[in-house]
RNA sequence: GCGCCCGUAGCUCAGCCGGAUAGAGCGAUUGACUUCGAAUCAAUAGGCCGGGGGUUCGAGUCCCUCCGGGCGCGCCA
């Protein structure tokens, strides 16, 4: 509700500038430092004052003097050297509260593609996984909650190297055939994807002991690519059972998918050759002929670097013997993302979940109408290390003249999970004296290590239930074990949304599982407690008073002379504006931050006015009312960020 | 060597386009359960915002430089 007078307050001082000053400021409206300040500050007249040259002081008062009354605004102060600072008409606020939050516009606007999770088919999804797909799920929850259409695309690389290693690992260190491997993922007694976890680690490791095994990794590949022989239809089992596995490993957390584009349907429908035609078409990329590069077709460093020096590397995109990098798939993807390939995926339904199914790409005509792609704007939630690349692709966009799309290409780049040194202890990694003293340790590129993510699930899972068992030793088993789940959810979500992207987390199990200060678990404990006061009214056999009736403008305005009331309905009424805040910044952890204030408001409340003891009837509806204001902010807040409100805890 | 990111309280981090007295959580100390459940709340201590220069009415925030740390820079993905 704040975030509409907000907008409405925006639009009337920009106007106002506009007619006055003939200036076309962007207006932000800014928080105060402090409360007594009033509820937001204008701190336009600074602006003003460098393109007028002028006292910004002056311009505020002559501001303030001239600009009239704004609807939902109870006046207007100059301050400081020229902030305005707004007090709002509290009443007013608060009525429109009560007649209801306006009902969530419809979808509107061009879609927005966001690209997720991404893990390579070939063994169990780990920390760093999670991180991406959290960040990612809550960033699509934000767009939808702000009226954004939103297509979820989870990128499934299931002909690369890492599927080959595990196929060569079945084929050279196990010796199985596809029915062998068929047979150990129909196997109830066995977890598939752990099962990859550790053989793809012995690949890596036999590699590392016998150099020359290494050649079994590009026949793999090659069979893989062709569709050929035993170690193909190995490749095809791995990738689809892992996908299912990381899928069931996701829904754990509440997220979805809409389509898996598959790289084998990339190649398989010439995806490529098609991006390749408009690539050297538009000379976008030339054909090298002489130096290291020779007989490559590459994209010169200067379409992807700043430095107009022409020293810089090129980038590779064909290989002399003809097959294509990554990069070079992923332009073609990038294109088909925005509709500029001039060809499309065929999709087949993949999955079912509770009443959303997920769509695969298939090179086979279907019969199904559905479509993907085709958006007019691209997140690629992709960790930071990979932004050379994603500069390279965005850089191939540009050279093909798709300028607005390169613009709307956007990298939503985030740093690495590490894990704290005493984690690895508690996990049995050896550190060295170097690393101990450091405050984390990057451990997933060490083979077999790390912590696999529906490991930490159960763990946290456990230890929810331990503390909802000894609270509620009562409560039936399996309802307990939901609860649980909720909780550790919860935290889990929680903990990879409050750092922002791009500060390294370092890992630490004792930090996850702790359940106390600015974590998920406590936000939820929040929402159950403003619960529970409506239970109880029910209990003791009291009904809900008519707000509407009770509540007039007289009686709120009576009601919120109260400063520390007026804070609170503050607080509870600035959920669409932080979720703003946040999507305008990028930063989910803005709007997880919010959660926790607005819990940390309710605990205040809860602690400072006890609602149903009230024995004053207009007072005790307000905190009624006020109490359903912060109940449903909670919960919608929660939502955004993909966290459950459980019944109790 | 080049490029990107980071350095804020003992620890982990916020700090919105440059604005008012730099904020949280954890940890420490001290209080509050006969109350709508204490997974909570209240209070106290704790800061040369890495160093130095600049830009201006005004800098944690912008520019330069130095120091310290991380990550990239393949005809791997």
């Amino acid at each position: 509700m704040f975030h509409i007078v907000e907008r409405t307050i925006a639009g009337r001082v920009a106007a106002f500038i506009r007619e006055r000053f003939g200036a076309d400021a962007p207006v932000s409206l800014e928080q105060p430092k402090q409360a007594s300040f009033g509820e937001l500050a204008i701190p336009a007249a600074f602006a003003l004052a460098r393109q007028l040259r002028q006292n910004p002081r002056k311009i505020a008062a002559d501001f303030v003097a001239a600009i009239g009354p704004i609807p939902g605004v109870a006046s207007l102060e100059v301050a400081g050297n020229g902030f305005i600072n707004v007090r709002l008409d509290r009443a007013a606020l608060a009525a429109l509260m009560v007649a209801g939050e306006a009902p969530a516009p419809p979808a509107s606007g061009g879609k927005i593609i966001v690209e997720h999770t991404n893990i390579n088919p070939n063994k169990a999804a780990h920390i760093g996984h999670l991180r991406n797909a959290i960040l990612g799920d809550t960033f699509v929850r934000m767009l939808r909650a702000s009226g954004r259409r939103v297509e979820v695309q989870n990128y499934i690389d299931n002909t690369g190297v890492q599927v080959a290693d595990v196929v060569a690992g079945f084929v050279h260190l196990e010796n199985k055939s596809a029915a062998d491997v068929a047979a150990l993922i129909a196997s109830p007694a066995v977890r598939f994807d752990y099962y990859c976890w550790d053989l793809y680690a012995r690949v890596s490791s036999y590699y590392h002991d016998h150099p020359e095994a290494l050649e079994w990794r590009p026949q793999a590949l090659h069979a893989i690519e062709h569709r050929e022989g035993e170690a193909a239809a190995i490749a095809a089992l791995v990738s689809d059972a892992i996908v299912d596995c990381h899928l069931k490993t996701m829904l754990r957390l509440g997220v979805y998918y809409d389509v898996l584009p598959r790289e084998s349907e990339i190649l398989h429908l010439d995806f490529w050759a098609t991006a390749f035609e408009q690539l050297k078409a538009r000379q976008a990329i030339y054909f090298e002929t002489e130096g290291k590069n020779k007989g490559c077709w590459v994209m010169p460093a200067s379409a992807f670097k700043d430095s107009d020096d022409a020293s810089g590397d090129s980038k590779v995109i064909v290989r002399s013997n003809h097959t294509v990098t990554y990069v070079g798939k992923d332009i073609a993807y990038q294109l088909w993302k925005f509709g500029l390939l001039g060809k499309d995926f065929h999709y087949r339904p993949w999955r079912e979940y509770d009443h959303h199914t997920v769509y695969v790409t298939t090179d086979q005509p279907q019969q199904t109408s559905v479509s993907f792609g085709a958006g007019y704007q691209v997140y690629n939630v992709i960790d930071s290390r990979q932004s050379y690349l994603q500069d390279v692709v965005v850089a191939g966009l540009r050279a093909l003249g798709y300028h607005d799309q390169a613009e709307r290409s956007i990298h939503f780049s985030y740093e690495m999970v590490a894990l704290s040194p005493r984690t690895c202890v508690e996990l049995g990694i050896e550190l060295s004296e170097e690393d101990r003293q450091r405050p984390y340790v990057e451990v997933s590129g060490r083979k077999g290590l790390g912590v696999k993510a529906d490991d930490l699930i159960d763990k946290l899972i456990d230890k929810a239930l331990e503390e909802v068992v000894s609270r509620h030793p009562e409560a039936p088993p399996e309802e307990c074990r939901r609860v649980a789940g909720q909780i550790a959810v919860g935290a889990l979500r929680y903990f990879m949304l409050k750092y922002t992207r791009n500060s390294i987390i370092a890992f630490d199990l004792q930090e996850a599982l702790s359940f106390e200060g600015e974590t998920g678990p406590y936000v939820q404990y929040a929402a159950v407690r403003a619960r529970n006061i409506f239970r109880k009214l029910e209990e003791r056999g009291g009904t809900l008073p008519d707000f509407a009736a009770l509540l007039d403008k007289a009686a709120l305005e009576r009601q919120l002379a109260d400063e520390d009331l007026w804070q609170f309905l503050l607080a509870a009424s600035k959920s669409g504006s932080a979720v703003e805040r946040a999507l305008a910044s990028g930063e989910p952890a803005h709007a997880a931050r919010y959660a926790f204030q607005l819990a940390q408001a309710f605990s205040n409340f809860y602690h400072g006015y006890p609602v149903l003891a009230e024995e004053n009837p207009e007072r005790r509806a307000f905190l009624l009312w006020l109490t359903a204001c912060f109940r449903s902010q909670l919960e919608r807040t929660l939502d955004v960020l993909g966290i459950a409100a459980p019944e109790y805890m």
